[in-house]
RNA sequence: GCCCCCAUCGUCUAGCGGCCUAGGACGCCGGCCUCUCACGCCGGAAACCGGGGUUCGAGUCCCCGUGGGGGCACCA
């Protein structure tokens, strides 16, 4: 094998990572791993305005979290610049770019006038081939002098084959005229020396690429292979954004979703393997491919993801998931210390929501009632349930738990089953209202598992509030 | 406005000329299981954008229309 895959990810500093360019993210990702080749990451904030050094930590992280290890890298386009120079005094060697004393208010007005007309905004080209001299004192942006004549084919690898004709490619500004180089020109020039093979990018690249490809024919470099993913929609088929709800993978992470679900949804959303809809990350490194690949834009569906996110959680080593659990613990009002402090019973615990649970915060939640100190009943559970005509039933569980000779759930279970038989019972009748007792609710693991799960001191001890709390409702409504 | 791309259930998709009475998944609706809630299981409603061709035969190929998306910066 003389030619190794290299691909890259090219995040700008701008923003949090984006759902959309995590996608890119993993499908380059995966076509690297997947062909044993080199994954890149480059950080392009040429746009020292909106770039901060914030920004591109949560997009470290966001990819570490994700699982997407990186190669080469992390290179900075903010430490390149005598690289650009250096690809610019060659255009300029060869005249594939020239001097361009336009105002850029005066472009913006010939712009607006041109869209007025219905004619595609284009540069007129009236620097092009200048006859009179330059304005003294003004320093030029560079322009590159674009084939007019003919047209542009690419080859792309999801798309096909792709015509542009030349007449349509505009004569870009290389580097404005403080000298700083402009995105089409830095990204050429970028994957061109760092070996970049194959460019996966997003849809919305798609028409820079032919004026692309003369930037690489003017510079000498042979062309890589480009694939075009199609975007990620909202529901409402607009761009993806806040207004669809979380959007970036720090938002995610933070409501409690796991990495590999949304890695899984992601891949989904656009590649296709037969039927397949769960796939671990040895599949997705051994299935993946372009061809399958779709080409139309894709709606992004959030009830999918948490359906595989409470897969991946159901899926989820109960240890795994009591560490991933200890970031959403104060929120749920349980002490990492306390949680800690007993592995038995946080394993238990975090056993007994998983199935129950479609995040991280919806376990913790789940989670905190073995931790509460009180139990605070729910108005209408404890209304419904807690009657008093119970208190015979509430007493003789206790005399029956607490005769128990280990607090296990088949001692806890025997013991439940014998107030019911005694009172002629169906299980029902007896473990919601002492579902109620224990947890103030009226959903919950299974009643056993519950009890086993808080121990004896704390369920006879709440069982005996109860029967006081039905005293005292018996006593109000007969006074 | 101009250029480019795209088109199967609400959504993600299977399908690469006969295997399609169009399959799967999410969601939705019903049922079963059951100490509650979930999980699980069973069942149901739900799509080939329209019109022309090509062909013995079209969801699959071609053309036009329509619809959707993207792009047209001294942004990236």
């Amino acid at each position: 094998m003389t030619d190794t895959v290299r691909v890259r990810f090219a995040p700008s500093p701008t923003g949090p990572l984006h759902i959309g360019s995590v996608r890119t993210a993993l499908f380059n990702w995966l076509f690297a791993r997947h062909h044993g080749g080199v994954f890149i990451l480059r950080i392009e904030d040429t746009d020292i305005a909106r770039s901060t050094p914030e920004y591109e930590d949560a997009i470290l992280d966001g990819l570490i979290w994700l699982g997407l290890d990186w190669d080469e890298g992390p290179f900075r386009q903010s430490e390149r610049d005598d690289i650009y120079a250096e690809h610019l005094e060659r255009l300029k060697a060869a005249s594939n770019v020239y001097p361009c004393y336009c105002l850029p208010e005066e472009l913006e007005a010939r712009r607006k006038e041109a869209l007025a007309k219905g004619e595609t905004p284009r540069y007129d080209g009236r620097c092009r081939d200048r006859p009179d001299p330059p304005p003294a004192g003004q320093e030029p942006a560079w322009r590159l002098r674009m084939p007019q004549e003919g047209a542009t084919t690419i080859t792309d690898l999801i798309r096909g084959p792709i015509t542009t004709e030349n007449s349509q490619l505009d004569d870009l500004i290389m580097a404005r005229s403080d000298g700083t180089p402009t995105y089409n020109f830095v990204v050429v020039v970028d994957d061109a020396t760092m070996g970049v093979t194959h460019v996966i990018r997003g849809d919305d690249h798609l028409a820079n690429t032919p004026k692309q490809v003369h930037i690489y024919e003017m510079l000498g470099y042979p062309l890589p292979s480009f694939a075009h993913q199609s975007l990620i929609l909202g529901p409402d088929k607009g761009k993806l954004s806040k207004r669809h709800g979380a959007a970036s993978v720090t938002e995610y992470r933070a409501i409690g979703y796991l990495s590999e679900a949304l890695a899984n949804y992601l891949l989904r959303l656009g590649w296709s393997h037969g039927d397949q809809e769960i796939f671990s990350r040895k599949e997705m490194i051994d299935l993946f491919g372009l061809e399958a690949m779709t080409k139309s834009p894709v709606i992004y569906n959030p009830e999918k993801l948490l359906w595989l996110n409470a897969h991946y959680l159901r899926q989820a080593e109960p240890k795994r998931l009591c560490a991933l659990l200890e970031p959403f613990l104060p929120a749920a009002g349980v002490g990492v210390e306390r949680f800690r402090a007993d592995e038995a019973k946080a394993l238990g615990a975090a056993r007994s929501w998983q199935e129950r649970s479609r995040t991280l915060v919806e376990l913790a939640e789940g989670v905190s009632m073995f931790y509460a100190d009180e139990v605070v009943y729910d108005e209408e559970a404890a209304r419904k349930f807690l009657t008093p005509e119970r208190i015979p039933i509430f007493e003789e569980l206790i005399g029956r738990l607490e005769a128990l000779e280990s607090f296990d759930e088949a001692a806890i279970e025997a013991a439940l089953m014998g107030v019911v038989e005694s009172h002629g019972l169906k299980l029902g009748k007896v473990a919601q209202p002492c579902r109620v007792a224990l947890t103030g609710k009226t959903v919950s693991p299974g009643i056993f598992e519950v009890m086993a799960l808080m121990g004896r001191e704390v369920v006879v001890s709440r069982l005996r509030e109860a029967v006081a709390w039905m005293e005292q409702r018996k006593a109000t409504s007969t006074s």
